[in-house]
DNA sequence: CCGACTACCTGCCCGC
DNA sequence: TGCGGGCAGGTAGTCG
């Protein structure tokens, strides 16, 4: 499942848990995952504390005080889950992206068990075991074969248009295979790929060069589809956190899959713009209540924004399912 | 450099 | 109830 959002939202679930706490007993129950742990993986864990965990595209970054950092990715099935322990920090069943452990999760995929100094257990249960761990040498991440080719973080200022024109400018590639380059963009994945598409009423087929003008200058699509990025990255990191209490209670997992989207996996369903007043519409400014009523104001008065009336295709692009609306993704 | 393709692994769901 | 096929949120490696 993890894209950015759902690891930005695993990241604040294990914030209140990691930080400042040791690691008291560290389990690594198998010898690799996608890749094979580095040398005395637990033992090197053992005893350091985690001075603040972070993430980067899709990666968690555990900073140890032994200057190393710990990364780990969760490939396609990873997830943690956490038992807490008495002296978790006060406040941390409240925070986003906790998930509890069940004594009937499936606990011959927990492959890594980290017991923290405040009594905390945290688990790593990866079924397809395409998630991997690694820890980094003080300072060695910019050259760390995993990070010095990821492209700019999305949420970043640096996730501009003129960096998405630079870089799409002359290529034929699909804007979907595009935006799923880590090297350019680091953090989208199939789903919010299909979604940023859509909210930018672009078209996944429209190859990559429609993002530049002829002088290289983002093109108006380019301009939209920056935005797109960032506002469906942004809600979808909102409602990881929102929706996690009901998520729980339903079956105790993870919060980040209930989220419903607006196009991703709506194959045969009628398009939803202009049927609803967070529809997918492009708003003009993200996050901003007083500019998304006004934006439904102004609909609810001009009648500008009709039901599209399409429908939702699935296509395969580079062997991965693609959904969207051939009527309004031009 | 680009782009297409394969491989890695398990689980689940569907139709027969 | 079992079995085969297709599908799943990712990405590294290979090849033309």
């Amino acid at each position: 499942m993890p894209e950015l959002p759902e690891v930005e939202t695993v990241r604040r679930g294990l914030a209140p848990v990691m930080e400042g706490a040791r690691f008291a007993k560290v389990e690594q129950r198998r010898a690799d995952l996608r890749f094979p742990f580095p040398a005395n993986f637990a033992r090197r864990l053992k005893g350091r504390t985690v001075e603040s965990l972070g993430r980067r595209a899709k990666y968690l970054l555990a900073c140890l005080d032994s200057g190393e950092m710990l990364a780990m990715h969760l490939g396609m099935s990873g997830r943690f889950t956490i038992e807490h322990g008495a002296g978790a920090k006060a406040g941390a069943r409240e925070l986003p992206g906790e998930f509890v452990h069940e004594a009937s999760a499936d606990a011959k995929h927990d492959h890594v068990v980290f017991t923290m100094s405040n009594g905390s257990v945290i688990r790593y249960n990866d079924a397809r075991r395409f998630g991997y761990m690694t820890l980094i040498e003080p300072g060695g991440m910019d050259a760390h074969p995993l990070f010095k080719g990821l492209g700019v973080e999305p949420l970043s200022p640096a996730m501009t248009p003129r960096l998405l024109a630079s870089r799409a400018a002359g290529r034929a590639q699909p804007l979907k295979a595009f935006l799923l380059d880590q090297r350019v963009i680091a953090g989208l994945g199939n789903i919010y790929v299909c979604e940023a598409l859509y909210r930018a009423a672009l078209s996944p087929l429209r190859p990559a060069s429609a993002l530049a003008t002829q002088s290289g200058a983002p093109s108006a699509a380019g301009r939209l589809l920056a935005q797109a990025i960032q506002a469906v990255l942004r809600d979808a990191v909102a409602a990881g956190g929102s929706s996690l209490r009901d998520y729980r209670q339903a079956d105790g997992s993870l919060g980040y899959f209930q989220h419903t989207f607006c196009v991703y996996g709506r194959e045969g369903q009628l398009c939803l713009r202009g049927t609803h007043p967070s529809g997918g519409e492009m708003r003009p400014q993200t996050g901003d209540i007083g500019t998304r009523r006004a934006h439904a104001h102004e609909r609810s008065e001009g009648g500008a924004a009709r039901a599209c009336g399409g429908m939702v295709e699935r296509v395969i692009q580079n062997g991965r399912s693609t959904f969207y609306c051939p009527t309004c993704q031009k």
